[in-house]
RNA sequence: GCCCCAUUCGUCUAGCGGCCCAGGACGUGGCCCUCUCAAGGCCAAAACAGGGGUUCGAGUCCCCUAUGGGGCACCA
């Protein structure tokens, strides 16, 4: 039986297939999660054992998600550690060693079945027979070392049943009848999933193996290879797995896109959610909440109070469809709760990337005005855009935009002379004493507030939605401002000559 | 086909035999606030898959059915 004073180590180990989806994150996550909270390792581990899947490029993609997300590995094969190397293929020898060790001890054999004697038996309705399991080992080794073609396999129980414990769910039983004696190592002298995870959990001293449901099948193979080998188990935790938003199916790898009932397009590569502009805060927040709740009704949080609360225990065995609604609303939280100069600094790069030359001082005074609007990072281009276009070049806007509810090119042209003298008395132009002075103003012409404001800020953003009216001329100045508010009475004057 | 796992509002979830004529959140609808857009506040509609047991008592335990997910590869 595990001990329970061991070192809590928990891994993540993906296959190298390309950019890193969302669904590993969350399983990586729980794993994290459960690492942070007692003190413990998390481990980074490439499991490229099947040469054919391989992408090159793909440890740097799934390093640059983890860091975006601020999930911090201990060891892995960038940054190497006491138990590397930290890459299947660089670690064949060991699993070579341990296949013939289990064949020694008999509790494997060697199987020359060609693939077309495989194909036959399946297509007979049943897995392989085991027609080798039996085979004289004298024979066996002969053919080996004339140098036949051939796997190793497990030998399993033929009868009984094989039980486990999952921390998610307790105890899960299995019939031994139902199971087949799996391939360990390949013909090619690869290892299979199956005995390299097991050599590497153990070697790299392994206390948990979080991973996704899919395993659950195969968990009383690794049960008796685990028990072959004779070393000590870890615990297994066989998390819930992410659905599609309409709950059909699992989250697709393969479609990186496509619409929810909203019609929305919902990210699933974690590349995709950054530049959707979402905070990495909101999306761990947003992850961690699926299958696992903070316990006190408490939806937003840091990743920090989910580490001191969070256990294995918890998680709710149940697969879930991705809640993608949610993020927006978690993101806007996040955006509201980040310090307002953090705020401008992330929105920095945002407004780089189409192209603004930004000025950092402006984008200070634009930020706080941006905190209860933005869903987004992105949505600062349509709402505070104007800010970083040329002031020299600004346009005025068209009729339409600046002429109000209920308004026409006259009383508009009427409201904006009026209150242009008015602004340019003010000494103190903040958006309070503009607001009185507006106020005051649509109140003795009998306007409503509206009518004014929404007539300035037309004729100052260019928009019909913008940060607040007396707000955005402060961070434009009064003279900026006063220039906009002439050019739009010069637009409206035209088009009523 | 066989095996495993799961099943509470549309969705994410709380609930580990009585505190539940089921709580929170997102979304939706309404109202309030309001210079636009938001944010915020208040209110509303909305669920224990079905059927059998066990028990004084079941959303909570057991069984069956249904549905969903996964597995049955020399992929992980």
């Amino acid at each position: 039986m595990p001990t329970r004073d061991r070192p809590i180590r928990t891994r993540y180990a993906p296959s190298p297939t390309g950019p890193q989806h969302i669904g590993g994150i969350r399983s990586a996550l729980f794993g994290w999660l459960f690492a942070r909270r007692h003190g413990g390792q998390f481990i980074l581990r490439i499991e490229d054992t099947d040469q054919k899947r391989s992408v090159r490029g793909s440890v740097e993609q799934i390093v640059a998600s983890f860091d975006w997300l601020g999930l911090d590995i201990d060891e892995g094969p960038h940054i190497g550690g006491d138990y590397g190397p930290y890459v299947q293929s660089q670690r064949l020898d060991m699993y070579q060693g341990w296949a013939n060790w289990l064949v020694e001890q008999g509790y494997a054999y060697r199987c020359f079945a060609t693939p077309e004697e495989l194909a036959e038996m399946r297509k007979a309705g049943r897995g392989y027979d085991r027609r080798y399991r039996d085979f004289p080992a004298d024979r066996s080794a002969e053919r080996a070392a004339r140098g036949e073609a051939h796997v190793i396999r497990f030998k399993m129980p033929l009868a009984g049943t094989t039980s486990g414990i999952d921390s998610i769910r307790g105890e899960v039983a299995f019939d031994n009848a139902q199971l087949q004696d799996a391939v360990l190592l390949k013909s090619d002298g690869f290892p299979t999933y199956h005995l390299a995870h097991i050599v590497d959990d153990h070697a790299m001293r392994i206390s948990h193996i979080t991973r996704a449901v899919e395993w659950l099948p195969s968990f009383p193979l690794h049960l008796h290879i685990w028990h072959a080998f004779g070393w000590e188990k870890p615990q297994f935790a066989h998390l819930p797995v992410l659905l599609n938003p309409n709950g059909k199916g699992k989250l697709s790898k393969r479609k990186q896109q496509f619409a929810d009932s909203q019609g929305k397009s919902v990210p699933v590569l974690v590349h995709e959610f950054q530049s959707a502009g979402y905070l990495p805060e909101a999306v761990v927040n947003f992850l961690t909440n699926i299958g696992w709740n903070f316990g006190d009704d408490r939806e937003v949080f840091t990743r920090e109070e989910a580490i001191s609360r969070f256990d294995l225990q918890d998680v709710n065995p149940a697969n879930s469809a991705y809640p993608i609604a949610k993020l927006d609303w978690l993101n806007s939280q996040w955006i509201q709760r980040v310090d307002a100069n953090d705020l401008a600094r992330r929105l920095k790069p945002v407004l780089e990337s189409v192209g603004y030359a930004v000025d950092e001082a402006l984008l200070r005074k634009v930020a706080p005005t941006l905190q209860v609007r933005l869903k987004s990072l992105n949505d600062v281009l349509r709402m505070a855009g104007f800010f970083f276009e040329s002031w020299s070049d600004f346009a005025a806007p068209s009729a339409e935009i600046v002429i109000q509810r209920k308004m026409d090119a006259s009383s508009t042209l009427d409201i904006l002379r009026g209150a242009l003298p008015l602004l340019e008395a003010l000494d103190n132009f903040s958006p309070e004493a503009q607001q009185a002075a507006m106020s005051a103003f649509a109140a003795s012409r009998g306007l409503r507030n509206g009518a004014v404001f929404g007539s300035l800020r037309a004729a100052v953003s260019g928009q019909k939605v913008s940060p607040p009216t007396f707000d955005t001329m402060q961070i434009l100045g009064k003279a900026e401002s006063l220039r906009r508010v002439k050019l739009a009475m010069a637009a409206l004057e035209n088009t009523l000559s």
